[in-house]
DNA sequence: ATATTTTGTGCGATAATCGCACATATGTTC
DNA sequence: GAACATATGTGCGATTATCGCACAAAATAT
């Protein structure tokens, strides 16, 4: 929560109806008032009307007992898609590169130490990314985000790397501090990111930069794919003037 | 909104709250507080405190005049995605089919008299369908909420077109009300649906029905494709029986 | 430099939202 | 089927969240 706000301009109302929303997961799809009051501390009398609420906007449905969210509330998520111009713009693009390149690709911002997946073109493998538009990885575990992360000045990198905390996803993923700054600040000299293993195993993601025509850092665009489709090197080699073509042209349409 | 509710069970800072997220959109990608209390009735002081909240939690940012969504939306819309397992099985099975055939394919179910398209694999084609998930079409333009308006009973399905209150998108589209109702109830006879530019000029929208293994109704798989690809018979005789494989081996899953 | 428009903010008022307690309904156990 | 436990519905009074206003300050337009 950003501490600047006076707690009299905020609306305590908005902020508890949107944990509600967000208290929905593949662990609780669907939870009673009761459960819910639990989940995120919330007397049952108030759990009872934000989820009345909620269904009563067409957010969730109920059976009388239990509450479970409807399509509708992906609506809201498209206010974003349909108020930005960056993935409409990107995505047709990124369809493209996967397509052409037979892996999944992914367009990404960085959100505070998260990375937050904007759009995807998942390609039909074996192997899912897991990733869709919205997805939030810690920074530190994803190419995007590290790429993204090299552009920090110093001070702000070590900050960055500090507040991420790193622990370990995988039985390789990079945590200490020192190695993790040294991999980030080669990917910057290198102008594109390559890491494996590091939040999934067997998970390989290379990055490229997304610049806008007037230079400025949007994003980072990826190819997510098995380490076990070629090696690094190759993947390298074939990938990253793919990626780097196609930041190219979207470069001349942002 | 539903009527049932009592007021006095309802969460107004939240209902306004939503209604702000969803002022934002292509035509309004940003907006100073005087502009979205203009836009949603709200009083200048009431659209600041939104705004500011929305900017505190995140899902907003500012230059201090201009505010503007944050890719943290997508994050509500994904609580529907991760609690519900139709989104999360489905998809991979359009992304398949759309590799199979060449063409876009989609998941929607009936809200209403909306269609609401809760997955899409999209091929990589210049004509774009522009469905995306959370993409809601009137049903009555869109051939899945045609052919799920089928499986109404005779008295529903008339109040169904009643409520939609058909009007024309393009030249063609089909707004008598007497036409329309022969239209679905064939569908229904025959067992999937076509139409052609009901809602979008030369676009084709073939679908059939999804059930799960108890053989509920679960909504309709569809592909969506340029009238020029193929003529109508070529592409019933090549893609019905596709989309009701599909059906079939998602019948297994669900 | 001036006028106009927009925003920031403190304030008192109102009503929205709160949690409680009790009645009712539902589910479980014997 | 009865007893018990758990969950839900609801009315209520209390609290405070949210309201809109008015004025000052800042930003923008001329």
């Amino acid at each position: 929560m950003n501490a600047d706000t006076k707690p009299s301009d905020l609306i305590d109302g908005l902020r508890k109806g949107l944990e509600v929303i967000l208290a929905f997961d593949d662990s609780s799809p669907q939870m009673t008032q009761s459960e819910l009051a639990l989940r995120i501390d919330l007397s049952r009398a108030a759990a009872r009307r934000y989820l009345l609420t909620l269904t009563s906007l067409g957010y969730m449905a109920t059976d009388g007992k239990y509450f479970w969210l409807t399509p509708k509330v992906m609506q809201l998520g498209r206010s974003f898609t349909s108020s930005s111009r960056l993935p409409r713009t990107i995505q047709p693009e990124l369809q493209a590169l996967t397509e052409r390149c037979g892996e999944s690709t992914n367009f990404a911002v960085l959100e505070g130490v998260e990375a937050v997946y904007v759009c995807c073109a998942n390609a039909n493998r074996l192997l899912s990314t897991g990733i869709e538009p919205g997805t939030r990885l810690p920074g530190y575990t994803s190419t995007a985000g590290r790429l993204l992360a090299s552009f920090l000045d110093d001070q702000a990198l070590d900050q960055w790397i500090n507040q991420s905390a790193p622990r370990a996803h995988t039985q390789v993923t990079v945590t200490d501090h020192a190695t993790l700054k040294r991999e980030i600040s080669k990917m910057r000299k290198q102008g594109y990111g390559i890491t494996e293993s590091q939040f999934e195993p067997g998970l390989r993601g290379i990055s490229v930069p997304l610049r806008d025509s007037a230079n400025n850092l949007i994003g980072a665009i990826s190819v997510s794919m098995a380490v076990s489709a070629m090696t690094s090197s190759a993947a390298v080699k074939k990938l990253v003037p793919m990626l780097n073509q196609t930041a190219a042209r979207l470069a001349q349409k942002l």
